[in-house]
DNA sequence: GTCAGGCATCGACGACCGTCGATGTCTTCG
DNA sequence: CGAAGACATCGACGGTCGTCGATGCCTGAC
């Protein structure tokens, strides 16, 4: 290492994300990266408001209530989650500016050529 | 459960992603939730040409060789890196395709309001 | 042919994750 | 008040993950 006539590769151009960033971000996406908790933001986001109670969350998994609650929980811990507690029954919201801040990584740090 | 008439949550007006398709994405999510593994794919699309060898990522973290052989494996195996052997070094290249997939998933699946 | 270097693979270890059953908390109803 | 239901929390279990040191493979140089 540390030989400065090797030149093995090519240098860096861009801007690539920093350690910080990284970690900040890395967060979201282990949340995220689950088929349980992918389908779980997705059916908030495609219901009524953009929001749905735990008890209808539930009725679409064969897993125990427990379970759901703790992915909830999880998403609800990496900001991707509201939640509002209404009578007798919680309701979790999408928050778009978790989701747009996913998709911003994408959008801003990988540009795609062409 | 499964009392007909309660009603109590909102139903499902958009279409929520199908089981199969949250298997097939949160592989790649996983791969993707890593700020070391974050770090390699900014790091290579920050590249000219979106390509880098492994010794040039290897001296940017401060990790075992192993370890940074490890995760572009796992980078590579999601299909998020292409592998190309050229003499004694191994340059790691984005895949732009696997990167849009994702990209897509945010815009398509959970459309931000405004 | 021998040597050095770049990279992958192996085996192991501690830490974390997903799931469950059981239990607790809180709200509403009668 | 007591009972029932919705949801959270706890403790435990097996499985997976991130990291390491050691070793193997393959290429290029001498």
């Amino acid at each position: 290492m540390s030989d400065p006539g090797l030149a093995c590769c090519t240098p860096l151009t861009g801007t690539p994300m920093s350690a910080n960033q990284a970690e900040q971000v890395a967060p979201l996406l282990k949340a995220l990266a689950d088929p349980v908790r992918l389908r779980l933001v997705s059916l908030i986001a495609a219901s009524a408001g953009g929001e749905a109670c735990v008890c209808d969350l539930n009725d679409a998994f064969d897993l125990t209530q427990a379970t759901i609650s703790h992915h909830l929980k999880v998403l609800h811990s990496a900001g991707l989650l509201d939640r509002e507690k209404r009578g007798v029954w919680v309701f979790y919201a999408v928050k778009p500016e978790a989701l747009s801040a996913v998709a911003n990584l994408f959008d801003t740090t990988m540009p795609v050529p062409a």
